[in-house]
DNA sequence: TAAATATAGTTGACTTATCAACCATATTGG
DNA sequence: CCAATATGGTTGATAAGTCAACTATATTTA
């Protein structure tokens, strides 16, 4: 990775807060925010999770999530149910109201992605995604890691 | 790229907090946050710019990049010098004890990079590389052609 | 050359995100 | 079984980052 140094983080840190920008933007006319967007798309796709798997998924605090959550359920797009077999629990699960909101926001989503990635081939976002796959889940361990020892 | 409608920024924004976490944490010793830690590493490389051209450099608001360079100021790392050419700008410089600063963090930072990019090889790494430097530019394109907009 | 416009930097209000401490319940191992 | 420990969720304090409004100087253009 020669002079790569600093590099990784630039492009990381780019790319996403280009992005929050961006989806900002798009989402004001819907009354939702860049932060609390992640959480209905990763909800639409898993039902019934509880807010640490959630947070654990999308790589953000469980605080974070906790607080975005509770917006996202007092503008009734998400709600809660105690899980039974774990009483401190919630499962989560995104109201009709939530569910109808998806397919737009998922379609400026990949609008967004679609128009950043110009310039790559097919094939190439394939190994690009593939690569920050890799990338993240070696982050995450290591993450996870640090946690531990303390 | 399917179904990979979210992906893209799951995968910059999980990679990029893991990198704060990890670099709070290795930079606490020496008095340093994470966010301060980019202009250091840019400033050692180009001297004498001003705090525009270092924001766009890393695509971070320059209302950011005041406040951290005040920072930088305070502790001694960072000096500014009114430009003879446009007495509205700074030019920015390390200091020789922020330069003595910069050795050792740069060494943890390729270390990060290095360890969460095991799994790669070094060609794939030039790849990803590459891709992303793609990717951020038109990124940024967009978002500089929308704040021309308004 | 004067007016219009653009650029450099600062500040206040706000959003996004983390960390640490905490409560309550679950799980594990003596 | 029960003590120790782990896990799910909340909250307060704070860091990281944006946006918009502003001041002051530069640049463009009519």
């Amino acid at each position: 990775m020669k002079e790569e140094y600093r590099k990784l983080s630039k492009y990381t840190g780019g790319i996403y807060r280009c992005t929050q920008a961006y989806m900002s933007d798009i989402l004001k006319p819907y009354g939702l925010s860049s932060a609390s967007c992640p959480y209905l798309l990763a909800l639409y796709h898993e039902d019934g999770v509880n807010q640490n798997q959630l947070s654990k998924e999308l790589s953000v605090d469980k605080a974070m999530s906790a607080r975005e959550l509770k917006k996202l359920m007092d503008q009734g797009y998400v709600k809660k149910e105690v899980d039974k077999k774990d009483i401190r629990a919630y499962k989560l699960y995104l109201t009709e109201e939530g569910k109808s909101l998806v397919p737009d926001i998922r379609k400026e989503m990949i609008n967004w992605n679609r128009t950043i990635t110009r310039g790559l081939d097919e094939e190439e976002k394939d190994e690009l995604m593939r690569m920050l796959d890799v990338v993240l889940i070696k982050a995450k361990q290591i993450r996870n890691l640090k946690k531990d020892e303390e």
